[in-house]
DNA sequence: CACTTTCGAGAGCAGTGCTCTTGACGGCGC
DNA sequence: GCGCCGTCAAGAGCACTGCTCTCGAAAGTG
């Protein structure tokens, strides 16, 4: 038993080395991650990673479940520094904050996890969980608000009824408590968090805003508005 | 001179069937556009291709150019289909849905635009003019209704200073006529309707939303309304 | 016709992901 | 304690990449 586990240590060990390397050249080289390069970084030669992940891809896979986990960690610390639960409003904006500060000090990482996808590379499913901690985190701003009474149900009225549907059928597993009509405001808010953030990231906002804390500050506050919340 | 033009003809349709067949790999591979593929597709070899482009950097940043003025020139096609010029509305959302049906036929290109940005790669100064077209049909959509009188300035106040700043120095050269206030709030409606192409395209809504014009429309909806379109 | 420019071909460099074979080391059962 | 066997690193090799350089042929210019 404490052989194998030796054996097993010693693996788990060299895997979270070659993710460590990968990640820094990630960092530093962007989307195009070389295995040679991260096999010389760890004074092996290029075959011997192979032993450890069956492909580049496989080894793509690990870095964007680590990275949505990082994010879910740095947006989930962000909302638990609110001391006012009830403070729906901060609690989103600080998770907002979180998400592009998470961004901005990783942006190959998040370029990894909301930029184009790689061309042959298809994420698969195991992704996707880790993918749903930080709607879900926002979404627990919304289920805080309606237990507190602080929200209410804006009622379906205002979906199109093929978006009520999609969104009751993925409320039941991701999002439960929340309301169709609230959860697609909430999507609202996460999209245009997203889209605030990549505009920034890649380099769109380039010699037209400088002062990009406070216009994204800015947008999320206009975005908060529109979700409705106090 | 005929002599000369026959040459300089020659040699725009062979830049022309380059980038035509770059465009045809970029669709189908994604964003790692091999010259050496390119070359084979024409019947030349690689090396043949530096007589008309000096790097690979230099056919993307071609393509990019070509792309936003496709883009431009879906969105005004978009934008002058609503015979109504007064119905800011209907305008907008045709311009949002444009941008979205673009994307949508040309995905690779989409995300060559305002996908992650590639490695190595800086886009040079250039780009920016052709980039500024579709935020320019936008921003004409709302000059149109202040000059009819639709549309009326917010008011500096519900903007932060620096912000105000930033604007207020883009919007001379870009956006004329522009209140920044408003601009501020058009900046908001471009960016939704980015982060929910991005999101669509970049597969974030896989698995959650079905209904994806819909969805699409009804969040662009939303957007006006905050953007204060009547 | 002679001269110059332009162009395509080919070889070559340094790099890539990935496969397969070879040899060595270490923990396990007998 | 010894042999076995699984694990591992190394190396060669394949097909590919962007890019440079040289060379010969063709085309346009005086």
């Amino acid at each position: 038993m404490p052989a194998a586990s030796i054996r097993a240590r010693a693996r788990a060990e060299m895997i979270n080395e070659i993710k460590a390397i990968a990640r820094r050249h990630l960092a530093a080289e962007g989307a195009n991650l070389s295995l040679r390069a991260v096999a010389r970084d760890m004074g092996m030669v290029s075959s011997a990673i192979y032993r450890y992940f069956p492909s580049r891809d496989e080894l793509l896979t690990a870095l964007i479940v680590d990275g949505y986990h990082a994010l879910g960690d740095a947006v989930e610390a962000g909302d638990a520094e609110v001391t006012d639960r009830a403070d729906l409003r901060g609690r989103w904006l600080a998770v907002c904050h979180a998400v592009r500060r998470w961004a901005l000090t990783q942006p190959a990482e998040y370029a990894l996890l909301f930029g184009s996808p790689v061309p042959g590379y298809a994420a698969p499913q195991e992704t996707t969980v880790a993918a749903a901690r930080t709607p879900a985190a926002l979404s627990r701003i919304l289920v805080d608000g309606l237990a507190a009474g602080i929200l209410t149900d804006p009622g379906p009225a205002e979906l199109p009824g093929p978006v009520h549907a999609d969104l009751a059928a993925v409320r039941d597993h991701l999002f439960a408590g929340v309301p169709e009509a609230l959860l697609a405001r909430g999507a609202a808010g996460w999209i245009h968090c997203f889209g605030a953030v990549s505009f920034e990231l890649f380099g769109q906002l380039n010699g037209v805003i400088e002062a990009r804390e406070e216009f994204f500050d800015h947008q999320m506050r206009r975005m908060v508005d529109l979700i409705g919340l106090p």
